[in-house]
DNA sequence: GCTATATTATCAGAGCTCTGATATATAATC
DNA sequence: GATTATATATCAGAGCTCTGATAATATAGC
């Protein structure tokens, strides 16, 4: 084989010419390999940690409220949350009023695997700023806004 | 369920003062969602069309090539191109010269497939810039590609 | 040449994510 | 109150992605 010719990160196609929804992809995988790594010595994933940190913020959502706040199907959220019941990291009750949802919340063991993922997280987050500027910081947050925002007025 | 201060997105966490990882995260589902929905038509996905795009650049790459271009495992290129090499748009040939190995290129079925989704693609990504102006495309662009690379060089 | 190492492909298993379909409970309509 | 529509949860199946382990081939060192 002659690879002679095959890019590197950077380079090419790869790089800055390359096409905006391949580097969006690019960029957001090697951070989800990063912060993923980090949290394997506490065996959460980073749909877990996604998860745990709207349940902090926000106890006593439901699957549902929290498959719409994270932008997943509720069948996906079903996923996730059952891996976390099964470590014991959330808790699931019943409602009261509405008698077809299950309230979610984190448990003891479920707080302190998410404090120990957000120090990890919150070391990658500062990398991934450290060459940039305040300006240039912002110009790149209202962008990535932006994008998620696509769709949700269009529909 | 009291819902009223659950944040749409582009509020609070959700907004630009959310955290940079999942801005990242959350921009780039938006767009993997709006290409899959697009590619759906032609019954091909996003990783699919990745490795396509790939493998008209360059023709004959092995899986392992493949893995390390699109900076996956060699297992995950295997499930792709296997679900590849059952709709017909790659062929798979021993290799002379290396007998560990397999040769992959597009069929004409795979470059029917991969112009149709590119134009797809194409459209997209046009919407994605289409309110930003060219220095800050740029700033967007080194940033993505300097988040892609971090952990090529540190490892 | 022979042994040790590295590369390639692949099997097995876990978790995430989607679409589609189903059952139950609530809300809206008549 | 009965019917209809909506919301919630869940089952089934497909595809993507990883880690870990295994077998075959190729390369390097002796």
């Amino acid at each position: 084989m002659d690879n002679s010719e095959i890019p590197a990160i950077g380079e090419g196609k790869r790089g800055t010419d390359g096409h905006i929804a391949y580097l969006l992809r690019q960029a957001s995988a090697a951070v989800r390999q990063r912060l993923e790594q980090g949290f394997a010595a506490h065996h959460i994933t980073l749909p877990q940690f996604t998860l745990l940190t709207m349940l902090k913020s926000y106890p006593g959502l439901s699957g549902a409220e929290l498959a719409r706040l994270a932008m997943l199907t509720p069948q996906t959220v079903n996923v996730i949350t059952a891996n976390l019941l099964k470590r014991g990291a959330i808790a699931r009750v019943r409602s009261e009023e509405d008698k077809r949802i299950f309230v979610l919340s984190l448990t003891e063991q479920g707080a302190r695997d998410l404090a120990a993922c957000r120090a990890i997280a919150d070391r990658v987050e500062q990398q991934l700023l450290a060459a940039t500027s305040a300006a240039d910081e912002a110009v790149i947050r209202r962008w990535l806004v932006s994008v998620a925002a696509v769709g949700e007025s269009a529909e």
